[in-house]
DNA sequence: TTGTTAATCTAGCGATGCTAGAATATGTAG
DNA sequence: CTACATATTCTAGCATCGCTAGATTAACAA
């Protein structure tokens, strides 16, 4: 049954073609240009061919969330090998993810922003989600004694600043001195890790 | 020219109806439910009424982001009134931050998620959004020497905090032990103000 | 009472996400 | 090779959206 397979083959090749589609589209025009008819015509099909590979276009979003959750997993990993200092390295994934959400602010808005129907601290939790929390989790771990609930607050600055920056609301010229406020308050926090630098 | 005058109140209130019509239908079925035409049929005119008090939809989440902003400055300002300790201030200004958030998820999309035009960090900025910057920078500043650089972080990490959580990617039972965390890190930072707690 | 101006409404445009039902390929059996 | 059955794809359309032009009505002035 080869034939089989080659369609299988086929349709999982045209299902990645709509997410690098709507990828692409979102990032040169933004999310709003990505409409099911548009993609439809980019792909070369029509729109219920769509359909019969994601039941809304709020799950196109999240399976562009899902690449962009692997992307940023690998840039943070690769960010906190730069270094063997611990401080450092913190300092690095930092901003390492800001540097993500404002080079790819479309990846980062499905991810973060948009509605995409990802279950997250779930047991179905897909991989690429935990991967990229593992990899926030390893470089805060050093300074604390809590590193699941140190990470969710690390995380949870990095997107609230992120997000301000993003829309104007703060001040983008002090990016890094935010960041290194950020990095500081970790180290010289109450359970302050090794010694610090 | 009494005429006039009647006129002007009553523009100024039928506008404000649909300010809190907007308000009242995002706050009970969310804000896409939220339609010029349920507007319109709500204060019992036409849609192009509405249109003449706000140039389009955005405009009306703006109104709605913009009281909002008056309601949270005023609920930080109480907060950091209820005690004389710099810490516990902070604290609690942290925590009515985040109860606003998960009290009017609604209103408070509108002032940080939904797109609306108001301008940050600008000659023209809204007297409420300095307001509410303000009441933040006012429990942190005795904390820090750059106070304008430290409430942005601050800023950052409790709207963080409040995304991960409205979206479920952080534990909703732990809220308490995040802002911990995050008031730990200021009062312990580098630049440790007054003698804590 | 008539004419002018301002306020309001009706009706519609061009989109959107999504879907039912027709049409067309595709593979199988006689 | 032909006829049927199945799976795939398309055409066409629904309901809804934000927004607006042009007709209609109301309010005031002469």
């Amino acid at each position: 049954m080869g034939i089989t397979e080659r369609r299988l083959r086929e349709k999982a090749e045209r299902e990645s073609r709509i997410v690098a589609t709507a990828r692409h589209i979102a990032e040169e025009e933004g999310w709003p240009a990505v409409t099911i008819r548009r993609l439809a015509q980019d792909i070369e099909y029509s729109q219920p061919v769509v359909y019969s590979h994601f039941a809304s276009r709020d799950a196109i979003v999240g399976a562009v969330a899902l690449e962009g959750f692997a992307d940023l997993a690998e840039t943070l990993r690769a960010a906190a090998h730069t270094t063997a200092s611990p401080r450092k390295a913190l300092e690095a994934v930092a901003t390492g993810f800001l540097d993500f959400a404002f080079a790819r602010p479309a990846i980062y808005e499905a991810m973060f922003v948009l509605p995409t129907g990802l279950r997250f601290a779930k047991s179905d939790t897909p991989p690429p989600l935990r991967t990229t929390f593992g990899a926030l989790m390893a470089v805060i771990a050093p300074f604390c004694d809590d590193p699941e609930l140190a990470t969710e607050t690390f995380w949870g600055a990095l997107h609230g600043l992120a997000e301000l920056d993003r829309h104007g609301r703060i001040r983008p010229a002090f990016r890094a001195q935010r960041i290194a406020l950020v990095v500081d308050a970790i180290c010289h926090g109450p359970d302050n890790g090794p010694a610090g630098a």
